[in-house]
DNA sequence: TTGTCGTAGCGAAAGCTTTCGCTACAATCG
DNA sequence: CGATTGTAGCGAAAGCTTTCGCTACGACAA
């Protein structure tokens, strides 16, 4: 038996969760439609995918809309930690700043960003 | 047919990825022994999940010597770069700054690498 | 009412990952 | 030299993910 919410959600799992990150509460046609834009499956394997995901606990609904309106389970910012932490723990081995300091030299960053990190850099120091 | 190297490691697979990045080129038998301390496989699974990755370009081995020697044929750099591209990509919709902000947010960080988070943004806004 | 359309669900096929049993061969020991 | 031990490989089973066909049902128009 799996652990309650434990499942790492898998590519197109990921995929519908964006989609509904993006979109917001929807009904499987909406999601289908972006779905089906990138991945040009069926109807039905969507619903499939929503209704596994259902019984996973990535995603919940609203049974008593017609049609039926799917949302993801955990914010876009949840699963963020979530996968971030597992990241840093898999890969990193623990060190959350190593991640950071390679995301900074890899990524571009716009000047607000790099205030906004100044900033969070001096209130780290602060509370040490 | 999958690109080259493109192919994610599975659960599995980055674990023994781990294990190679941590004791460094490896025989099976080695690899087996770490890998078994938290999985209990077989032997034989340990072989074959090698051999899959040999296919799939994860890892490389000498064939000369006796026994073969495994090594992984991404740094843990590389391989961890990667994942966070994708991480970025993915889930924060390709802002690397935000992943960095939650980051630094939720962990903790020693004041020489909040020194040396300091300096990447210094160079980077010189850039641009 | 009856036919059409959108929605929902089930079961099974297809495809990938992970596991192991069985086989074979090389090296080492007595 | 056997006999035993360690190494390598193959094929297939087991298990999970992803896909779809077929079915059913409610809503709505003709």
């Amino acid at each position: 038996m799996r652990e309650l919410g434990s499942s790492q959600p898998t590519a197109v799992e990921l995929e519908i969760l964006r989609i509904l990150w993006e979109l917001g509460p929807s009904p499987v046609r909406t999601v289908h439609a972006r779905l089906t834009e990138v991945k040009g499956t069926n109807y039905s394997t969507t619903v499939k995918m929503l209704s596994v995901m259902l019984i996973k606990g990535l995603v919940k609904r609203d049974e008593d809309a017609t049609p039926q309106i799917y949302r993801a389970a955990l914010t876009r910012e949840r699963a963020a930690k979530k996968f971030l932490s597992e990241l840093i723990e898999k890969v990193y081995d623990g060190s959350a700043m190593s991640l950071v300091l390679q995301a900074l030299s890899s990524g571009k960053a716009s000047q607000e960003e790099i205030e906004e990190a100044r900033k969070l850099l001096d209130e780290m120091e602060d509370k040490s």
